[in-house]
DNA sequence: TACTATACATAGATTCTCTAGGCATGTCAA
DNA sequence: TTGACATGCCTAGAGAATCTATGTATAGTA
């Protein structure tokens, strides 16, 4: 099917918000909340994972940083990720597209 | 997360089509590719359990019936199934707005 | 001192959808 | 009559995405 890709997932929101800036794990939680008035309330259990693997994958690069007494982790989109993005922009499109044509067919 | 009730699933979908009229599982899945330009192309193995937990849950009931030889399993929405259709397509409204306004936050 | 916010992390479970099969009938062409 | 294809239902097992629950540690505040 066409949620194969999960279309609309979390993997779209942070390439989404790393092509904007770099971020680190606990910003985007908070700047997610921010945006979608809180539909979005991301569990770091969900975020850090995804985070890694989105590493190991190539699409995302970090690096450490101390402030403040704390260690933060930053993450900077790659030009893989970027490439990602896009197609994940797309399949949402397509994907919302199409489930609204199933809920609107009838009007 | 917003993702808890799986917005935009295949639920939302199948009781949206049942809204409209009785319908048995391969015409949902002729019915649902057509709607959507081919965009949703359901397997069986993802249907048939899926109608069959919808009816344990009480949103859809069935009955069977004999045409040209073949035995169909006829569905049709039930009351419970209409309140689930309405929570799920409000959650897709709020999920959806929500995607599209992490997207373009920044223009 | 205790609570809250910040900041990272892992383990295990759940849920959804998929892949890959099986069974049976009717129609049409070779 | 044999084979292919569309119709029509089904289950078992696997994978991916996300959740719950928990742990660690620092800084500020009541």
């Amino acid at each position: 099917m066409a949620r194969e890709q999960n279309p609309g997932g979390i993997d779209l929101l942070i390439l989404q918000l790393l092509s904007e800036k770099e971020m680190y794990g606990y910003e985007m939680v908070t700047e997610l909340a921010k945006r979608s008035q809180s539909v979005f309330r991301l569990k770091e259990g969900t975020l850090y994972p995804l985070l890694h693997r989105l590493e190991k994958e190539g699409a995302v690069s970090a690096y450490e940083e101390k402030v403040e007494g704390r260690v933060r982790r930053y993450y900077r989109i790659t030009r893989r990720g970027r490439g990602k993005l896009r197609e994940q922009r797309e399949a949402w499109v397509r994907y919302a597209g199409a489930v609204n044509a199933v809920l609107c067919a009838a009007g």
